[in-house]
DNA sequence: AATGGGACCTGCGCGC
DNA sequence: TGCGCGCAGGTCCCAT
């Protein structure tokens, strides 16, 4: 579920709290969710080291350690970094030399923490399209010419545009009032103009909420992020749509639910 | 090339 | 009350 939003906030959040701070040990309570190195190598190049800098791509962050290496955090789903530790178990837990804990939690753990030389030499880092506020509307019209497929699932596509996943994507579009299943290409310069908007806006705004708690997703603190108060669309299959009253239809499209007004969007 | 499905997981809510 | 099922969605992988 977190999607660039919620990582964003996750990070600025994270480089307020943990910057400067030392790793003095590493608990690894489930090691299903370290995918590189193995569990002994993660704890030695871990310990020790401090933290120099958290960064944000797509919907990974990037913690840079003070030896060079870089711990590689995606949330997938359900994972969670809370600090300091709440005192429920953790999946894995990060002793600083303040004595408290950085917590990671991960429900269901399709999540994954990596310790690496080279964070930018992951596969899935390098087929990662643009950051969405690195795009011009000029680039971001090329982008949508020739392009026949659906324009929801293309919105959710990483090596696309990175950082929307499904929340977002269907926000975007009511705003945007573009139905999802509208091919890419079929877009008139207008509605692309208005895509490329929407889409700055509705991330910028879920970054000023602190994204939105649904599922599992918390801050750090462990506070709630609120921009669940502006969803207009998702999650909303039933219910009248805010703009005309017309009921708001859920839809499967690439194997996601997909909320949108038959009315506002065409 | 694009699309659809399954896999990975677990907890929750639903129907019976 | 309890059980089994489907669903939730980020990403990869395979088949068509």
């Amino acid at each position: 579920m977190p999607e660039l939003p919620e990582v964003e906030t996750i990070k600025r959040d994270l480089e307020k709290i943990i910057v400067g701070k030392k790793i003095v040990e590493v608990c690894v309570h489930h090691p299903t969710v370290v995918r590189e190195p193995t569990v002994k190598e993660f704890k030695k190049g871990l310990e020790g080291a401090s933290i120099k800098n958290v960064l944000r791509r797509a919907k990974v962050l990037i913690l840079e350690l003070s030896n060079g290496k870089s711990l590689v955090i995606h949330l997938k789903m359900t994972g969670q970094l809370v600090y300091p530790g709440n005192g429920e178990k953790p999946r894995v837990s990060f002793n600083l030399s303040n004595g408290k804990s950085l917590d990671f939690n991960d429900q269901r753990l399709f999540a994954e923490l990596r310790l690496m030389d080279d964070w930018k030499s992951l596969k899935f880092i390098q087929g990662l399209g643009p950051e969405p506020f690195d795009l011009t509307l000029d680039k971001f019209k090329k982008m949508l010419e020739n392009k026949r497929t659906k324009i929801k699932p293309l919105l959710m596509d990483q090596s696309f545009i990175s950082g929307i996943g499904n929340l977002y994507a269907s926000e975007i579009l009511f705003r945007s009032k573009i139905h999802p299943e509208r091919p890419a290409n079929s877009l008139s310069d207008k509605e692309r103009e208005g895509l490329f908007k929407q889409t700055r806006e509705v991330l910028n705004d879920a970054i000023r909420y602190k994204g939105s708690s649904i599922d599992d997703y918390v801050r750090v603190s462990g506070g709630k992020g609120n921009y669940v108060s502006q969803h207009k669309i998702y999650g909303r299959q039933g219910l009248p749509c805010l703009v005309c009253r017309t009921l708001i239809k859920k839809i499967n499209l690439g194997g996601r639910g997909t909320y949108f007004c038959s009315k506002c969007q065409r």
